[in-house]
DNA sequence: GTTAGCACTCCACATCATTGAGTGCTAACA
DNA sequence: TGTTAGCACTCAATGATGTGGAGTGCTAAC
C-alpha cells in the first residue's frame, strides 16, 4: 500500500469526518473550506482523485462527492482518531443504582450505551470457564421435594428442584450431602461420570434411583444457560440513520439483531489481541454477516474475574461516531472493572 | 347502535376477509365477485354506502375502495369470527424440550409465537402475588461469605451472597438458620419490621450487624425482580405489513416495543374479565400508545398455580389474521397449563 | 329492490424539463 | 512543478404535467 502524504491525510479525514457528521457525499468545494489548508476546490479535487484511485474513498454516481470506503474508515480508525475524553461520569452511579443483580446489571448496562450513544447495543452474559463444583447443598422442602443448591466456582448460585419417587428422611438427606460433597467437589460437570455415580452408590448402598436422580439435576444445573445470554437495547435507533433506511435492509438488519444467535458468536467468538484495550473494530464487510454490511460493530470486552469474561458490542452505520464509541466503551469497561472488583 | 340485516354483515365480512388478505382497500367489484351473494358492483355500492354512513368502514380517499374502521374490526372479532382449529401440535413438544427453566421456557414461547404467527410477540414473566417465606438456609461459602437461599411459597428459590464483616463460625450459622427460620416462616417481606428484628437479636444475644445484613439480605432477595420481565421476539416481523412501513412510524412503534415498559404495563395491566378464555383483543387506538394506533393487540392470560398470572401479547397489523391468533393463543394457553400441572 | 350506465374524482405512474452540486480536464499562472 | 480558474459535462433530485384506471355516486330503467 502506498504511503499517503500529509496533505491527503488531512483531507481523507476532513472528508470523514464531515461525512461522520452529515451523512452525505461531500464534494471538494466543502472540503477546501471545511480545512485550514488554504487549497482551491480544483486542487482538492485533484487530491480526491488520487485518494479514489488509491481505494479510500468512494463515488455512489458520478456527479456526486465522495464518501470514505471501508478502506478509509479502517485507516480513520487505526491512525486518525485522536482519544477524546469521554464525560460519561455519572455512568457509574446509574450503572450501580440497580446492578444487584447480574442479569439486571447488564440490561442496564445495555441500555445505557444505547441511549448515550444512539446506536444499538448488545451484551453478552459472561462465560464462565471454570465449572468447578464448590459445593453441594441439599434441603428438604416438603415431603415430595428436595431443593439442590450447587455453588460453583466464582460462587455461581444454581439451584434445582428435585420431585422424589420415594419419601425420604432427614437422615438420608444429611448423609447425601456428605457423600455428594465429599465426591464432587472440585469437580467439573464432565468429570461426573458413570465412575463416580458407582463410587457414590457403594458408599450409601441403596437408594440407587434417588442418587441417580441428583446426579442428574446437579449436572443440568451446572450446565443450564451455558448458552450465553444477550441483551440487546437501542434496537430503533437503527432508524435516526437515513442509509440504513430502506425498509428493505432495515428490516434484514433487525432481524439479524433479534436472531442473536449468529450476532452474538461472532462478537462474543473472538478474543481480541491485537488491541491492548480489548476494543475492537469491524467495518461493513469485516463483520460476517450479510445483513451488517452497511454497518460497523465495535466490541470490548469486560472482565468480571481472572478467566470469566463478556463482551459488549456496538452496532451502527458505517459513519458512526467511531470516537465517540471508543471512548465510551473504554470508561465504561473501566467502570465495570471497579464495580466488580468492589463486589468481590 | 342499528342492528345490521343479514346481506350488510354478509358483505362487511367479504370486505374484511379480503382487506386482511391483501392489505389494500376493497371496492365493490371485488365483493360482488367475491362473494356468493349474486349481486352486482352496484348494489354492493349501494350498501357500503350503508356501511360507511354506520362507521364500519371507511374510505382512505374518495375514489378508493373500502377498509373496514376500527369499529368494523370490533364487530367482526366480537361476532362474525369462526372458532378456527389451530393446527399447533407440535408447540408442545418444542416448549418441553427447554422447559427447564422458567425465563427460557418464556423466551421460547414468545419466540415460537413469533415464528407462527409473523407477528412481535411480547410475553411478560409471571407476577407471584404471596411472597410468603417458606424456609431460609444460611450455608458457609468460605471465610468472608455466607450464602442465604431463600425460598418462597409456591418454591420460587432466591439465593444472595453475604459479605461478612466479621468472620463466624459454624456453630453461629447453625443457630442462626434455626432463629430465622422459627422467626419469618410464613412472613411477607412488608411483615419483616423492626419488632421482628428486635426479637431475633433478643434471641440471638449480639452478632447486631450480622443480623442487619442477613435480613437485608433476605427483604431484597425477595423482592429482588418484582419488576416484572418482558420477553420480546419477532418485533422484525413489523416490516412484513407495508401500512405499518413507512420509516416514521416503524421507528415509532419498534420504540414503543422496546422500551417495554408502558407497553408491559398496559398488557399485564388489565386483568380480563369478559372473556372466559381470558384472550382480548384491542384494536388501533383502544391501545392506550399513541404509535400502536395502526396496530392492533391481542392478549392471553396463563397461569402458573393459583394467584400466580402472565400475560402473552400479540402486537400485529389492523388487518392482522385475527382468527387464527385467536386460536393459536387458545391452544397455547392450554399447553402451558399442561405443563405447568406437570411440573407441580 | 336491483341493475346498467355514465360522469366524476383522485391516486398512481410515467414522462419530461429544470436545477444544482459536483466532477474532470485544460490552460494559464506563480 | 504545483496550484488555480474556468468551462463543459454528468446525473440525482425535484417538480410540473399528463394519462390511465380503479372506484364512487347518482340517475334512470328494469
Amino acid at each position: 500500500m502506498e504511503k499517503l502524504d500529509e496533505r491527503k491525510v488531512k483531507i481523507l479525514q476532513a472528508i470523514i469526518r464531515n461525512y461522520l457528521e452529515t451523512g452525505e457525499p461531500v464534494g471538494s468545494r466543502t472540503i477546501s473550506k471545511y480545512t485550514d489548508l488554504n487549497l482551491s476546490s480544483a486542487t482538492i479535487r485533484n487530491e480526491m482523485s488520487d485518494l479514489e484511485e488509491l481505494g479510500y474513498i468512494v463515488q455512489p454516481h458520478t456527479s456526486a462527492g465522495r464518501i470514505p470506503s471501508d478502506k478509509g474508515y479502517r485507516l480513520y480508525v487505526d491512525t486518525m482518531m485522536s482519544d477524546k475524553i469521554q464525560e460519561v461520569e455519572d455512568m457509574k452511579e446509574m450503572l450501580l443504582e440497580k446492578a444487584d443483580k447480574m442479569e439486571n446489571l447488564l440490561k442496564q448496562v445495555a441500555k445505557l450505551l444505547a441511549v448515550n450513544t444512539n446506536y444499538a447495543t448488545l451484551v453478552t452474559s459472561p462465560q464462565y470457564r471454570s465449572r468447578k463444583v464448590k459445593f453441594v447443598q441439599l434441603t428438604e422442602v416438603d415431603e415430595e421435594q428436595l431443593l439442590a443448591i450447587i455453588v460453583i466456582e466464582g460462587n455461581i448460585v444454581k439451584n434445582k428442584m428435585i420431585v422424589l419417587r420415594d419419601p425420604v428422611n432427614s437422615e438420608i438427606v444429611l448423609k447425601m450431602n456428605l457423600i455428594l460433597n465429599t465426591f464432587l467437589q472440585g469437580l467439573d460437570p464432565s468429570e461426573i461420570n458413570l465412575q463416580i455415580i458407582k463410587k457414590i452408590r457403594d458408599q450409601v448402598g441403596g437408594y440407587y434411583d434417588l442418587i441417580g436422580d441428583l446426579l442428574d439435576a446437579i449436572t443440568q444445573a451446572i450446565n443450564e444457560e451455558e448458552d450465553i445470554q444477550t441483551y440487546l437495547s437501542g434496537a430503533s435507533n437503527i432508524f435516526k440513520y437515513p442509509e440504513l433506511g430502506d425498509m428493505q435492509r432495515a428490516s434484514e438488519l433487525l432481524y439479524a439483531l433479534e436472531e442473536k444467535k449468529e450476532l452474538s458468536d461472532f462478537i462474543a467468538g473472538k478474543t481480541s489481541n491485537d488491541d491492548e484495550t480489548g476494543i475492537q473494530v469491524y467495518i461493513g464487510t469485516e463483520t460476517p454477516m450479510e445483513a451488517m454490511r452497511d454497518c460497523s460493530v465495535v466490541t470490548a470486552t469486560y472482565q468480571i474475574e481472572e478467566g470469566v469474561f463478556g463482551k459488549v458490542g456496538i452496532i451502527g452505520p458505517k459513519r458512526m461516531d467511531y470516537e465517540k464509541v471508543v471512548g465510551t466503551l473504554q470508561t465504561l469497561i473501566t467502570q465495570l472493572d471497579d464495580i466488580f472488583k468492589k463486589k468481590t
